[in-house]
DNA sequence: GATGAATGAGTTTTCATTCAT
DNA sequence: GATGAATGAAAACTCATTCAT
C-alpha cells in the first residue's frame, strides 16, 4: 500500500512505528525476521501490519525506499559542498557510518523487482554519479572509475568487517580509506575489465 | 556425522552428490535452501540426507569445511610461487573466480562456532597471512597492511558485483583490481583505524 | 499460552473443543496421540492447536491440570460430609468412577516440572491428606496409614482393572473395595517400609 | 521369529545380548526407545535385530515371553513351599522386586495379541491361581478373593512407587504389605463386583 | 481501522523397515 | 548371516496471510 491518500493520524503513526520495529527486527534477525515480532515490537496487531504492507516483501521494500531516500538527501547534501573530494568522502561515511549502526543491506537482493525501489535507486545512483564526476573531475579520483563503480563499493566497508570476531567500533573507516586509496589516481594500474553500465 | 572412517563406495558417491547439491541450493536460495530441495537435487530420499548430516547446520559446515580446504591448497601452491605479488595476486583471483562461480560465503556466518571450521578457518588464515607477509616484505603491498585486512576484503570484489543488475562475466576482476591498488604502497593515505586482531 | 485475559467466545470454545479431542486421543492413544489427531478431532486446524497450546507439553500440562482442579472441587466437597469414611470413599470412588471414562494418569509422569501443575497438585495432595487425617482419627483407616498412602494408591484400582481383557463396567469397584480394606484398621499388620514424605 | 531351529552360536549369544540391551533401553526410555539405539548397546547392526525380530512388536513379544516366563519359574518353585503364605508372599515379592529393578510391565498392554506371549500369559496366571488356591483353602486369603484377582493387583504396588518423585528403595514392600492386607480374611468386607473371569 | 484467531503449506528431524553390499 | 545405507511416512512446530469480530 503506497500511502498515497492521506493516513489518519494514527494510522500514519503506526506505519512510524511499524517501519522502525520492522528495520530494528530485520537488523537482529536478518530476513527471517517475524511478521509478528515486527509486530509485537511495534505494540501492534499482526493484522495491522498487512493493512500497512500488503505481503511482507512490501514492507521490505517500504524499509529499503526510506533508506535510499535518506541517502539521497546527504547525497544532494554533500553535491553542494565546496570540496567534491570532501563531499564524496562524508557521503561515503555517512553512508557507511549508518549501515554500521543497522546493516539492512541484504534487503536489497530482495527489492530487485520492485518499482518503487528501482526509481529510487536509480534517483540515488544519479546522484551518486553526479559526486563521483566532480571528484573525477577535480582530480581526486582515477579517470578510470564510475559512479557505479562507487556504488558497488558503498557496503563494502561493513561487509569487510562482518568477517572479523570483534570488530572495533570504528574498523569500517579503516577499509573505507583502503578502498577509498584505491580509488585515488596515485599509482593507479590499468584495470582488467570494462566498467558496468547502469542499470 | 564426520567421514572418519572409510564410506562404503555408494555412500560415498551420495555424500558427493548432496554436498554438490546442497552447494548449488545454497548459492541459488541462500540459507533458506530446504533439506527437502537439496535431497531431490541430489536425487535421494530426504532421510538421506540426515543420515550424512545430522543437522542442517552440519551439512553447512561441511560444505565450509570443503571450500576453507580447497582455498587453503591454493594458497599453499602460491606460497611457492617465485614471485610473491604474482603469489598473492593469483590467490586472490582464484578465490574470487571460485566465489563468482558459485557465492556460499554468506555460509560463513551461520559456522562461527564450528569446531572443525575454526581450526581450516585459523589454517586458512594463517596462509594469507604468510602469502601477505611475503608481498609487503617485497614492498608490493603497503606497510600498514595485514594478513587480515587482506582476510576481509577477499570478499569484497564479488560481494561488490552483486549490486549490479546485469554483470559482465569478469566485472569483478575490475574490483579485485581496483581494491588491489588500494592494497598498493603508491599514494597510501595514513589509515584511520587499527588494524584488527585474529581471531 | 495460560488464559490469563479472556479469550474471544470463538476462541474460547476452540481451546474446549481442543482440551476435549486431546484427552479423547490421549486416552485412546497414550502419549503418542499426535497433534495433526488432535486438531482433526476437534475440527481445527494443526496450527490452531499451537495457537492455543505453544508446545504439546503445554497442553499435556492444561489437560492435568483441568483434571486436578477438578478433583480438588470434588475432595472439597466431601471434606464437608458429615461422615469421614463416606468422604474418603466417595471421593474415591469419583476419582476412579472418571478415570475409568478416560485414563490419562499417565499424563502425570510428563509433568512433573510443570510448575501449574506442581502447585495443583500439592494443592490436591493436601486436600487428599485432610479427608484422609479425618478418615483416621475416626478410626476408619488404620493408624500407619498416611494421605501420601491413599494418595499413590488412589489410581491402583484402574490400573489393575487393565490387566483384564474383557472387564465389566464396574470392575475397579472391587479392587477399591479390595484396597480399601487394606487401608482398614482390622487385622492390619505391621507394615515393612516407612510411608514416603511429599513431595 | 520364533527361534524354532538351533541358531548358531554366535547368533544365539546376538539374541542374548539383543534382549538384554532392549529390555534396558525400554526400562530406561520407554516404548518410545528406538531399535538403533538398542542395536547399539547391544553392539550390533541395526540390520541384525530384523534379523531376529522380524518387528519391534516381535522384539516386545520376545521379551515379554521370557519375563512371563521367568514368573513361571518362580511360581512353580513357591507352589512346593511348605507354607502356602509364605509362597504366595514370595512370588509376589520376587515379582515386585523384580519389577523394581526394570519396569517394562507397560510392554504388556502392546502384547495383548501376541499368541507366543498369549500362551505364557495363562500358563502364569494358571499358576497364580494355584498359588492363591492354596492360600486361600489355608485360610491366609478371604474366601471372595480369586487367582485374577490377585493377577491385576501384582503391578500395583510398583505402580503406585510411581506417584512417589523420591521414592525409598523398598517403599513398594510397603505397598505390597497394604494391598495383601487387603486380600486377607481378617475384617474383610463384602465386595461390590464380582471377580473377572480369565481370559 | 484494529484485533488476534484460524489456516495450511512448509520446515527440520526421527525412525521402523528394506535391501544392496 | 551381518552390515549399515537408503527410504519415506510421520512428527512437532513456524509463519505469512486471511478474515470474523
Amino acid at each position: 500500500m503506497t500511502p498515497i491518500r492521506q493516513l489518519r493520524a494514527d494510522a500514519a503513526r503506526n506505519r512510524e512505528l511499524l517501519l522502525a520495529a520492522a528495520e530494528d527486527e530485520f537488523a537482529e534477525r536478518g530476513l527471517a525476521a517475524s511478521i509478528s515480532d515486527i509486530a509485537r515490537r511495534a505494540g501492534v496487531a499482526k493484522g495491522t501490519v498487512f493493512r500497512h504492507f500488503a505481503t511482507k516483501e512490501e514492507l521490505v521494500a517500504a524499509i529499503v525506499c526510506e533508506q535510499l531516500d535518506a541517502l539521497a538527501e546527504v547525497a544532494r547534501s554533500q553535491l553542494s559542498a565546496p570540496d567534491p573530494e570532501v563531499g564524496l568522502v562524508e557521503f561515503l561515511t555517512v553512508t557507511a557510518a549508518r549501515q554500521h549502526e543497522r546493516d539492512l543491506s541484504f534487503l536489497q537482493a530482495v527489492t530487485q523487482t520492485d518499482s518503487a525501489v528501482t526509481a529510487l535507486r536509480d534517483e540515488l545512483h544519479a546522484l551518486v554519479e553526479q559526486l563521483v564526476g566532480r571528484a573525477r573531475d577535480a582530480g581526486v579520483l582515477r579517470s578510470d572509475v564510475t559512479g557505479t563503480d562507487v556504488w558497488v563499493l558503498m557496503c563494502a566497508p561493513i561487509h569487510a568487517v562482518g568477517y572479523v570476531s570483534d570488530p572495533a567500533p570504528d574498523l569500517w573507516r579503516r577499509y573505507l580509506a583502503l578502498i577509498f586509496d584505491g580509488l585515488r589516481p596515485d599509482g593507479a594500474h590499468p584495470l582488467p575489465a570494462a566498467p558496468p553500465t547502469w542499470p
